[in-house]
DNA sequence: AAGGCCATGCGTCGTACCAAAGAAGAAGCG
DNA sequence: CGCTTCTTCTTTGGTACGACGCATGGCCTT
Protein backbone atom coordinates (compact mmCIF):
# COMPACT_ATOMS: atom_id res chain seq x y z
CA UNK A 1 0.00 0.00 0.00
CA UNK A 2 1.40 3.17 -1.08
CA UNK A 3 1.91 6.20 1.36
CA UNK A 4 3.01 9.35 0.29
CA UNK A 5 6.38 10.42 -0.72
CA UNK A 6 7.22 11.57 2.84
CA UNK A 7 6.02 8.14 4.52
CA UNK A 8 8.58 6.44 1.98
CA UNK A 9 11.27 8.66 2.92
CA UNK A 10 10.30 7.80 6.34
CA UNK A 11 10.33 3.96 5.52
CA UNK A 12 13.59 4.43 4.01
CA UNK A 13 15.20 6.17 7.23
CA UNK A 14 13.80 3.63 9.47
CA UNK A 15 15.60 0.86 7.59
CA UNK A 16 18.45 2.62 7.98
CA UNK A 17 18.14 3.10 11.23
CA UNK A 18 17.24 -0.44 11.95
CA UNK A 19 20.66 -1.65 9.77
CA UNK A 20 22.76 0.87 11.88
CA UNK A 21 21.26 -0.80 15.60
CA UNK A 22 21.63 -4.22 14.28
CA UNK A 23 24.74 -4.02 12.52
CA UNK A 24 26.01 -2.59 15.49
CA UNK A 25 24.69 -5.02 18.24
CA UNK A 26 25.14 -8.50 15.58
CA UNK A 27 27.68 -7.29 12.93
CA UNK A 28 26.76 -6.53 9.49
CA UNK A 29 27.65 -10.58 8.39
CA UNK A 30 25.86 -11.76 10.68
CA UNK A 31 22.62 -9.29 10.30
CA UNK A 32 20.03 -10.71 7.39
CA UNK A 33 17.78 -7.90 5.33
CA UNK A 34 14.70 -9.71 6.82
CA UNK A 35 15.81 -8.80 10.37
CA UNK A 36 16.81 -5.19 9.42
CA UNK A 37 12.93 -5.53 7.67
CA UNK A 38 11.18 -6.74 10.44
CA UNK A 39 13.30 -4.22 12.80
CA UNK A 40 11.93 -1.58 10.78
CA UNK A 41 8.33 -2.77 10.98
CA UNK A 42 8.60 -3.45 6.54
CA UNK A 43 9.14 -6.47 4.92
CA UNK A 44 12.10 -7.61 2.92
CA UNK A 45 10.67 -6.15 -0.84
CA UNK A 46 10.89 -3.09 1.17
CA UNK A 47 14.32 -2.89 1.51
CA UNK A 48 14.90 -4.11 -2.12
CA UNK A 49 12.94 -1.33 -3.36
CA UNK A 50 14.80 1.43 -1.18
CA UNK A 51 18.61 -0.61 -1.59
CA UNK A 52 19.86 -2.40 -4.38
CA UNK A 53 21.13 -4.75 -2.13
CA UNK A 54 23.07 -5.13 1.47
CA UNK A 55 26.04 -3.64 0.33
CA UNK A 56 24.88 -0.80 -1.15
CA UNK A 57 22.70 -0.58 2.41
CA UNK A 58 25.64 -0.80 4.02
CA UNK A 59 27.42 2.35 1.90
CA UNK A 60 24.19 4.44 1.85
CA UNK A 61 24.56 4.16 5.89
CA UNK A 62 28.02 5.13 5.86
CA UNK A 63 27.01 8.31 3.06
CA UNK A 64 25.07 9.49 6.26
CA UNK A 65 27.71 10.51 8.30
CA UNK A 66 31.48 12.13 7.73
CA UNK A 67 33.56 9.57 9.45
CA UNK A 68 36.46 11.34 10.88
CA UNK A 69 39.67 11.14 8.16
CA UNK A 70 37.09 12.75 5.73
CA UNK A 71 36.29 15.22 8.14
CA UNK A 72 39.84 15.94 9.44
CA UNK A 73 41.07 16.22 5.37
CA UNK A 74 38.51 18.37 4.94
CA UNK A 75 39.02 20.73 7.19
CA UNK A 76 42.73 20.77 6.79
CA UNK A 77 42.35 21.64 3.32
CA UNK A 78 41.11 24.86 3.89
CA UNK A 79 42.27 26.01 7.49
CA UNK A 80 45.94 26.80 6.56
CA UNK A 81 47.20 29.48 8.58
CA UNK A 82 50.10 30.71 9.44
CA UNK A 83 50.52 28.56 12.53
CA UNK A 84 50.26 25.27 11.23
CA UNK A 85 50.84 23.04 13.48
CA UNK A 86 48.41 25.08 16.27
CA UNK A 87 45.80 24.91 13.69
CA UNK A 88 46.11 20.79 13.34
CA UNK A 89 46.19 20.27 17.28
CA UNK A 90 42.86 22.09 17.45
CA UNK A 91 41.68 20.12 14.41
CA UNK A 92 42.38 16.88 16.23
CA UNK A 93 40.78 17.87 19.33
CA UNK A 94 37.90 19.28 17.38
CA UNK A 95 37.13 15.71 15.72
CA UNK A 96 37.73 13.69 18.35
CA UNK A 97 34.96 15.74 20.85
CA UNK A 98 33.31 15.78 17.97
CA UNK A 99 32.57 12.02 18.42
CA UNK A 100 31.40 12.05 21.52
CA UNK A 101 28.44 14.90 20.90
CA UNK A 102 27.25 13.18 17.86
CA UNK A 103 26.02 9.53 18.69
CA UNK A 104 25.15 8.44 15.14
CA UNK A 105 28.68 8.92 14.22
CA UNK A 106 30.49 7.36 16.96
CA UNK A 107 27.63 3.85 16.49
CA UNK A 108 28.86 4.27 12.59
CA UNK A 109 32.44 4.30 13.19
CA UNK A 110 32.08 2.04 16.15
CA UNK A 111 30.36 -0.40 13.39
CA UNK A 112 33.43 0.75 10.85
CA UNK A 113 36.04 -0.17 13.39
CA UNK A 114 34.93 -3.32 15.26
CA UNK A 115 31.85 -5.02 13.73
CA UNK A 116 32.60 -5.69 9.90
CA UNK A 117 34.80 -7.71 7.98
CA UNK A 118 36.19 -5.95 4.72
CA UNK A 119 35.75 -8.16 2.21
CA UNK A 120 34.86 -8.27 -1.61
CA UNK A 121 31.30 -6.63 -1.32
CA UNK A 122 32.71 -4.15 1.52
CA UNK A 123 36.10 -3.58 -0.16
CA UNK A 124 35.05 -0.76 -2.10
CA UNK A 125 33.83 1.22 0.90
CA UNK A 126 37.20 -0.04 2.87
CA UNK A 127 39.01 1.88 -0.10
CA UNK A 128 37.38 5.10 0.24
CA UNK A 129 37.62 5.67 3.88
CA UNK A 130 41.73 4.96 3.78
CA UNK A 131 41.90 6.96 0.36
CA UNK A 132 41.03 9.69 3.30
CA UNK A 133 43.59 8.44 5.63
CA UNK A 134 46.29 8.68 3.43
CA UNK A 135 45.01 12.15 2.09
CA UNK A 136 45.66 12.94 5.84
CA UNK A 137 48.88 11.93 5.92
CA UNK A 138 49.95 13.51 3.32
CA UNK A 139 48.23 16.42 4.27
CA UNK A 140 49.52 16.51 7.77
CA UNK A 141 53.01 15.85 6.58
CA UNK A 142 53.24 18.85 4.52
CA UNK A 143 52.05 20.95 7.49
CA UNK A 144 55.06 19.29 9.90
CA UNK A 145 57.32 20.31 6.77
CA UNK A 146 56.15 23.73 6.30
CA UNK A 147 56.85 24.12 10.24
CA UNK A 148 60.28 21.77 10.16
CA UNK A 149 61.91 24.04 12.39
CA UNK A 150 59.44 24.01 15.11
CA UNK A 151 60.38 19.84 15.30
CA UNK A 152 61.95 18.56 17.87
CA UNK A 153 65.51 16.86 16.57
CA UNK A 154 65.25 13.84 15.51
CA UNK A 155 61.38 14.32 14.30
CA UNK A 156 60.80 13.97 10.61
CA UNK A 157 57.62 15.24 9.02
CA UNK A 158 56.59 11.72 8.05
CA UNK A 159 57.64 10.37 11.07
CA UNK A 160 55.28 13.09 13.00
CA UNK A 161 52.58 12.74 10.67
CA UNK A 162 52.25 8.96 10.76
CA UNK A 163 52.94 8.72 14.65
CA UNK A 164 50.17 11.54 15.34
CA UNK A 165 47.56 9.42 12.99
CA UNK A 166 48.86 6.45 14.76
CA UNK A 167 47.42 7.91 18.39
CA UNK A 168 44.31 9.16 16.74
CA UNK A 169 43.39 5.84 15.49
CA UNK A 170 44.50 4.09 18.51
CA UNK A 171 42.23 6.47 20.74
CA UNK A 172 39.22 6.71 18.57
CA UNK A 173 39.61 2.46 18.91
CA UNK A 174 39.61 2.48 22.25
CA UNK A 175 36.84 4.88 22.26
CA UNK A 176 34.64 2.86 20.16
CA UNK A 177 35.23 -0.62 22.12
CA UNK A 178 34.13 0.93 25.42
CA UNK A 179 32.48 3.96 25.17
CA UNK A 180 31.71 4.74 28.59
CA UNK A 181 35.31 4.50 29.47
CA UNK A 182 35.89 8.16 27.68
CA UNK A 183 33.03 9.42 29.48
CA UNK A 184 33.98 9.38 32.91
CA UNK A 185 37.75 10.70 31.12
CA UNK A 186 39.05 14.29 31.21
CA UNK A 187 38.93 16.28 27.93
CA UNK A 188 40.85 14.21 24.90
CA UNK A 189 43.07 17.28 25.00
CA UNK A 190 45.09 16.04 27.74
CA UNK A 191 45.57 12.24 25.34
CA UNK A 192 46.78 14.42 22.66
CA UNK A 193 49.09 17.06 24.40
CA UNK A 194 51.94 14.34 25.07
CA UNK A 195 52.22 13.47 21.61
CA UNK A 196 52.31 17.02 20.16
CA UNK A 197 54.53 17.99 23.31
CA UNK A 198 56.76 15.75 22.28
CA UNK A 199 57.19 16.19 18.11
CA UNK A 200 57.05 19.73 18.64
CA UNK A 201 59.69 22.41 20.27
CA UNK A 202 58.57 24.26 23.64
CA UNK A 203 55.26 23.25 23.17
CA UNK A 204 53.51 23.56 26.79
CA UNK A 205 55.17 26.90 26.85
CA UNK A 206 53.88 27.94 23.55
CA UNK A 207 50.72 27.37 23.57
CA UNK B 1 41.52 -44.26 6.04
CA UNK B 2 43.33 -43.67 9.01
CA UNK B 3 46.62 -42.29 8.76
CA UNK B 4 49.21 -42.38 11.20
CA UNK B 5 48.91 -40.26 14.56
CA UNK B 6 51.73 -38.09 12.98
CA UNK B 7 49.74 -37.68 10.41
CA UNK B 8 46.33 -36.65 11.63
CA UNK B 9 48.13 -34.06 13.55
CA UNK B 10 49.79 -32.62 10.37
CA UNK B 11 46.11 -32.66 9.12
CA UNK B 12 45.33 -30.68 11.98
CA UNK B 13 47.72 -27.60 11.26
CA UNK B 14 46.70 -28.26 7.73
CA UNK B 15 42.84 -27.05 8.61
CA UNK B 16 44.68 -24.62 10.89
CA UNK B 17 46.79 -23.17 8.21
CA UNK B 18 44.15 -23.27 5.82
CA UNK B 19 41.80 -21.35 7.79
CA UNK B 20 44.36 -18.78 8.53
CA UNK B 21 44.41 -17.92 5.33
CA UNK B 22 41.24 -17.94 4.15
CA UNK B 23 39.99 -15.86 6.99
CA UNK B 24 43.21 -13.53 6.13
CA UNK B 25 41.93 -13.58 2.88
CA UNK B 26 38.10 -13.45 3.27
CA UNK B 27 37.20 -12.50 6.60
CA UNK B 28 36.49 -15.35 9.11
CA UNK B 29 32.19 -15.16 8.98
CA UNK B 30 32.66 -14.80 5.46
CA UNK B 31 34.37 -18.42 5.05
CA UNK B 32 32.89 -21.57 5.31
CA UNK B 33 33.84 -24.81 6.85
CA UNK B 34 33.74 -26.95 3.64
CA UNK B 35 35.64 -24.43 1.95
CA UNK B 36 38.64 -24.38 4.74
CA UNK B 37 38.22 -28.33 4.37
CA UNK B 38 38.93 -28.03 0.64
CA UNK B 39 41.78 -26.28 1.03
CA UNK B 40 42.98 -27.95 3.16
CA UNK B 41 43.07 -30.90 0.68
CA UNK B 42 39.57 -33.29 3.24
CA UNK B 43 36.66 -32.58 3.47
CA UNK B 44 34.21 -31.47 6.42
CA UNK B 45 34.25 -34.82 8.70
CA UNK B 46 38.04 -33.93 8.81
CA UNK B 47 37.28 -29.91 10.36
CA UNK B 48 34.25 -31.72 12.80
CA UNK B 49 36.44 -34.44 14.08
CA UNK B 50 39.65 -31.75 15.44
CA UNK B 51 37.10 -29.06 15.85
CA UNK B 52 33.77 -28.88 17.44
CA UNK B 53 32.48 -26.23 15.63
CA UNK B 54 33.79 -22.96 13.94
CA UNK B 55 34.06 -20.81 17.03
CA UNK B 56 36.53 -23.25 18.86
CA UNK B 57 38.44 -23.55 15.39
CA UNK B 58 38.75 -19.96 15.77
CA UNK B 59 39.93 -20.54 18.87
CA UNK B 60 42.31 -22.50 18.55
CA UNK B 61 44.33 -20.32 15.81
CA UNK B 62 44.47 -17.57 17.79
CA UNK B 63 45.84 -19.81 20.72
CA UNK B 64 48.82 -20.61 18.44
CA UNK B 65 49.87 -17.38 18.65
CA UNK B 66 50.76 -14.80 21.73
CA UNK B 67 49.21 -11.51 20.24
CA UNK B 68 51.18 -8.12 21.68
CA UNK B 69 48.44 -7.60 24.45
CA UNK B 70 49.13 -10.95 26.28
CA UNK B 71 52.97 -10.67 25.27
CA UNK B 72 53.03 -7.69 26.63
CA UNK B 73 51.19 -7.89 30.46
CA UNK B 74 53.54 -11.02 30.41
CA UNK B 75 57.01 -9.38 30.28
CA UNK B 76 55.58 -6.39 32.49
CA UNK B 77 55.07 -8.56 35.27
CA UNK B 78 58.13 -9.78 35.97
CA UNK B 79 60.56 -7.07 34.48
CA UNK B 80 60.13 -4.62 36.86
CA UNK B 81 63.63 -2.80 36.91
CA UNK B 82 64.27 0.60 38.82
CA UNK B 83 64.04 2.06 35.79
CA UNK B 84 60.53 1.41 34.80
CA UNK B 85 60.20 4.11 31.99
CA UNK B 86 62.90 2.65 30.00
CA UNK B 87 62.12 -0.85 30.82
CA UNK B 88 58.09 0.32 29.12
CA UNK B 89 60.04 1.90 26.20
CA UNK B 90 62.27 -1.26 25.40
CA UNK B 91 59.47 -3.15 25.44
CA UNK B 92 57.41 -1.82 23.52
CA UNK B 93 59.52 -1.85 21.08
CA UNK B 94 60.63 -5.35 21.14
CA UNK B 95 56.78 -6.26 20.94
CA UNK B 96 56.31 -3.61 17.59
CA UNK B 97 59.94 -5.00 15.81
CA UNK B 98 58.61 -8.84 16.79
CA UNK B 99 55.52 -8.52 15.12
CA UNK B 100 57.53 -8.36 11.78
CA UNK B 101 59.95 -11.50 12.62
CA UNK B 102 56.87 -13.54 12.91
CA UNK B 103 54.98 -13.28 9.92
CA UNK B 104 52.23 -15.90 11.22
CA UNK B 105 51.41 -13.49 13.97
CA UNK B 106 51.09 -10.45 12.34
CA UNK B 107 48.70 -12.75 9.99
CA UNK B 108 46.76 -13.95 13.34
CA UNK B 109 46.67 -9.81 14.54
CA UNK B 110 45.19 -8.75 11.19
CA UNK B 111 42.64 -11.48 11.11
CA UNK B 112 41.56 -10.40 14.90
CA UNK B 113 41.99 -6.25 14.07
CA UNK B 114 40.22 -6.68 10.38
CA UNK B 115 38.81 -9.70 9.33
CA UNK B 116 36.35 -10.32 11.98
CA UNK B 117 33.17 -8.89 13.62
CA UNK B 118 33.02 -9.88 17.30
CA UNK B 119 28.96 -11.28 17.91
CA UNK B 120 28.14 -13.77 19.89
CA UNK B 121 30.05 -16.70 18.94
CA UNK B 122 33.28 -14.85 18.77
CA UNK B 123 32.85 -12.24 21.67
CA UNK B 124 34.87 -14.99 24.47
CA UNK B 125 37.67 -14.04 21.90
CA UNK B 126 37.29 -10.81 22.34
CA UNK B 127 36.64 -10.57 26.16
CA UNK B 128 40.09 -12.58 26.74
CA UNK B 129 42.46 -9.85 24.27
CA UNK B 130 40.54 -6.98 26.07
CA UNK B 131 41.26 -8.35 29.40
CA UNK B 132 45.02 -8.58 28.53
CA UNK B 133 44.69 -4.92 27.10
CA UNK B 134 43.13 -3.66 30.61
CA UNK B 135 45.65 -5.49 32.77
CA UNK B 136 48.61 -4.04 30.10
CA UNK B 137 46.73 -0.52 30.58
CA UNK B 138 46.48 -1.13 34.46
CA UNK B 139 49.95 -2.05 34.64
CA UNK B 140 51.65 0.48 32.99
CA UNK B 141 49.80 3.16 34.62
CA UNK B 142 51.94 1.74 38.17
CA UNK B 143 54.96 1.94 36.28
CA UNK B 144 54.47 5.70 35.25
CA UNK B 145 52.86 6.16 38.82
CA UNK B 146 56.25 4.84 40.21
CA UNK B 147 58.39 7.11 37.89
CA UNK B 148 55.84 9.99 38.59
CA UNK B 149 58.17 12.56 39.19
CA UNK B 150 59.74 12.15 35.63
CA UNK B 151 56.90 12.64 34.10
CA UNK B 152 56.19 16.05 32.89
CA UNK B 153 54.04 18.57 34.22
CA UNK B 154 50.38 17.70 33.67
CA UNK B 155 50.74 14.31 32.68
CA UNK B 156 48.92 11.89 35.04
CA UNK B 157 49.60 8.29 34.86
CA UNK B 158 46.20 7.49 33.74
CA UNK B 159 46.85 9.45 30.92
CA UNK B 160 50.24 8.47 29.89
CA UNK B 161 48.76 4.31 29.90
CA UNK B 162 45.89 5.66 28.00
CA UNK B 163 47.69 7.49 25.16
CA UNK B 164 50.46 4.75 25.59
CA UNK B 165 48.34 1.83 24.83
CA UNK B 166 46.42 4.51 22.07
CA UNK B 167 49.46 4.93 20.36
CA UNK B 168 50.82 1.26 20.38
CA UNK B 169 46.88 0.17 18.95
CA UNK B 170 47.02 2.58 16.52
CA UNK B 171 50.24 1.82 14.92
CA UNK B 172 49.36 -1.75 15.12
CA UNK B 173 46.11 -0.42 12.78
CA UNK B 174 47.74 0.93 10.56
CA UNK B 175 50.52 -1.46 10.10
CA UNK B 176 48.43 -4.71 9.73
CA UNK B 177 46.23 -2.78 7.44
CA UNK B 178 49.11 -2.35 5.05
CA UNK B 179 52.19 -4.20 5.58
CA UNK B 180 54.41 -3.20 3.26
CA UNK B 181 54.61 0.36 4.21
CA UNK B 182 56.39 -0.40 7.29
CA UNK B 183 58.66 -2.64 5.48
CA UNK B 184 60.27 0.44 3.77
CA UNK B 185 59.97 2.35 7.14
CA UNK B 186 62.60 2.89 9.64
CA UNK B 187 62.43 1.22 12.94
CA UNK B 188 59.62 1.91 14.63
CA UNK B 189 61.45 3.40 17.95
CA UNK B 190 60.85 6.50 15.74
CA UNK B 191 57.44 6.49 15.86
CA UNK B 192 57.39 5.70 19.51
CA UNK B 193 59.83 8.31 20.55
CA UNK B 194 57.89 11.33 20.03
CA UNK B 195 55.22 9.98 22.93
CA UNK B 196 57.69 9.10 25.42
CA UNK B 197 59.45 12.72 24.82
CA UNK B 198 56.28 14.27 25.49
CA UNK B 199 55.42 12.04 28.24
CA UNK B 200 58.96 11.55 30.30
CA UNK B 201 61.02 15.00 31.18
CA UNK B 202 64.67 14.91 29.53
CA UNK B 203 63.89 11.82 27.43
CA UNK B 204 66.23 12.42 24.70
CA UNK B 205 69.05 13.77 26.84
CA UNK B 206 68.80 11.12 29.51
CA UNK B 207 68.41 8.22 26.99
C1' DA C 1 39.59 -56.75 17.68
C1' DA C 2 39.11 -52.09 18.90
C1' DG C 3 39.05 -47.59 18.20
C1' DG C 4 40.97 -43.38 16.19
C1' DC C 5 40.71 -40.83 11.81
C1' DC C 6 38.32 -39.30 7.93
C1' DA C 7 34.76 -39.42 3.94
C1' DT C 8 30.09 -39.35 2.59
C1' DG C 9 25.32 -38.50 2.70
C1' DC C 10 21.27 -36.43 4.53
C1' DG C 11 18.04 -33.14 6.73
C1' DT C 12 17.23 -28.67 8.07
C1' DC C 13 17.56 -24.02 8.25
C1' DG C 14 18.52 -19.38 6.91
C1' DT C 15 19.24 -16.16 3.30
C1' DA C 16 19.56 -13.83 -1.16
C1' DC C 17 17.19 -12.80 -5.10
C1' DC C 18 13.38 -12.76 -8.23
C1' DA C 19 8.85 -12.57 -9.57
C1' DA C 20 4.47 -11.42 -9.24
C1' DA C 21 0.30 -8.96 -7.27
C1' DG C 22 -1.93 -5.34 -4.59
C1' DA C 23 -2.90 -0.89 -2.44
C1' DA C 24 -3.18 3.87 -2.46
C1' DG C 25 -1.61 8.60 -3.57
C1' DA C 26 -0.92 11.36 -7.88
C1' DA C 27 -2.15 12.78 -12.29
C1' DG C 28 -4.98 13.10 -16.40
C1' DC C 29 -9.52 13.26 -18.66
C1' DG C 30 -14.23 14.07 -19.23
C1' DC D 1 -15.32 18.19 -9.66
C1' DG D 2 -15.49 12.97 -9.96
C1' DC D 3 -13.72 9.00 -12.04
C1' DT D 4 -10.17 6.39 -14.35
C1' DT D 5 -5.55 5.38 -15.08
C1' DC D 6 -0.69 5.60 -13.83
C1' DT D 7 2.90 5.35 -10.97
C1' DT D 8 5.10 4.50 -6.76
C1' DC D 9 5.71 1.81 -2.85
C1' DT D 10 5.04 -2.55 -0.38
C1' DT D 11 3.66 -7.29 0.51
C1' DT D 12 3.69 -12.00 -0.43
C1' DG D 13 5.18 -16.18 -2.36
C1' DG D 14 8.51 -19.00 -4.53
C1' DT D 15 13.04 -20.77 -5.86
C1' DA D 16 17.72 -21.85 -5.43
C1' DC D 17 21.65 -22.19 -2.93
C1' DG D 18 24.85 -22.66 0.60
C1' DA D 19 26.18 -23.90 5.30
C1' DC D 20 25.86 -26.25 9.49
C1' DG D 21 25.47 -30.22 12.17
C1' DC D 22 24.86 -35.00 12.61
C1' DA D 23 25.03 -39.80 11.55
C1' DT D 24 26.71 -43.46 9.31
C1' DG D 25 30.21 -46.14 7.51
C1' DG D 26 34.79 -47.54 6.09
C1' DC D 27 39.71 -48.03 6.62
C1' DC D 28 43.95 -48.39 8.76
C1' DT D 29 46.90 -48.16 12.95
C1' DT D 30 47.67 -49.97 17.41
Amino acid sequence: MRRTKEEAEKTRTAILASAERLFLARGVAHTSLDLIAKEAGVTRGAVYWHFENKSHLFHEMLNQVRLPPEQLIERLSVCDQQDPIKALHELCIEVVTSLGQNPQRLRILTIFLHRCEFTDELREAEKRHYAFVELFIQLSEQLFARASHQLQPGVTPRIAARALHGLLIGLMTDWTHDPQLYNAEQDPAALLNPMFCGLVKNWNRGD
